[in-house]
DNA sequence: ATATTTCCCATGATATCCCAAATAATCCCA
DNA sequence: TGGGATTATTTGGGATATCATGGGAAATAT
């Protein structure tokens, strides 16, 4: 299972282009897949992803009421979403409208989370890293149950209304 | 059940590269699994371990409310973990980011701790061992129950020597 | 016609490959 | 049991390939 992971910083060039690293060509180029940009619906960043994830969205919005304010939501974010077109040495070029959404300047850090990945100001990214791992320290790990029997992923029983 | 054990010093070279502990290699080789490293969430110190982990993380934070804090630090696990490659001898180049995480300069220790393994600058690694000894001669052993309550942590159900 | 965007090639930085030396572990036979 | 020889492992360095980046020119749009 090729995964997104690990960050890259690369620069975004005079003329707007972007190099999307090179591990993250590769899955998505072993998978003959596009690649997808859309405008995260909960932070200031861009989030990036194959067809498949688009495909769940869209498969989601069929199975909910159509009236629900989640499907408008979702809505939000496919027609946020780009297909991005790679130029010859695996650049892409932004839209205005993306980067000031992510309120980008001449460096973009590429956050791999797995099925997809995230594109960030530098300086953001690593201030709500810092966030997370103080976090990690005063309040131990998210219940990291992994190790071992992985129960069916488990409607958590302690914290019934996640957040809002 | 081949596992991480023991402790091994090897020396960083010039070029970043450090060999991976001819064990260490053999249970990878053994289970054709690539290396993954990620930052500690905890401690400094970089932890190595299979894809099965990384995967487990993946599926949690696809089963967990996305808005939750718990899925943002368990992104900043994923954001952190690099693929290794393995050069011929064995080796692999720790990234910059990676060494001056773990506060690394020429020489690095490998922590076998069963499933999955630690890099520490040695130094570090020694201080905490001795504060772990004498932590437990003050307070005795944290929980030896370990034996009997607790369930295989091997998944394959029917087939026993399972690949992947 | 002017401004973008796309294609193509050049360049420097850095990771990877390949071979060899140095060190450590193991073997084997007396 | 000892000690020399053999093999495994770690370490080093030069050559090669990959990648991010930049810029000119061609193509496309406004």
């Amino acid at each position: 299972m090729d995964l997104f992971l690990s960050t890259f910083e690369n620069r975004i060039d005079r003329k707007g282009r972007l190099s999307v690293p090179a591990p993250f060509r590769a899955v998505l180029e072993r998978r003959r897949d596009p690649l997808y940009l859309f405008k995260s619906l909960t932070e200031p960043c861009l989030e990036g992803c194959g067809p498949e994830r688009i495909g769940q969205i869209v498969d989601a919005i069929d199975s909910m009421d159509s009236l629900s304010e989640e499907v408008a939501t979702l809505q939000t974010m496919l027609s946020s979403a780009q297909e991005m077109k790679l130029d010859g040495e695996g650049r892409i070029m932004l839209s205005a409208d993306f980067i000031t959404f992510a309120e980008l300047d001449d460096m973009a850090l590429y956050a791999g989370i797995g099925r997809s990945f995230q594109i960030w100001l530098p300086a953001r990214y690593r201030s709500r890293e810092t966030e997370a791992r103080t976090r990690a320290k005063r309040e131990g790990l998210p219940s990291l149950r992994l190790g071992a029997g992985r129960r069916p992923p488990d409607d958590s029983p302690s914290d019934p209304g996640g957040r809002r």
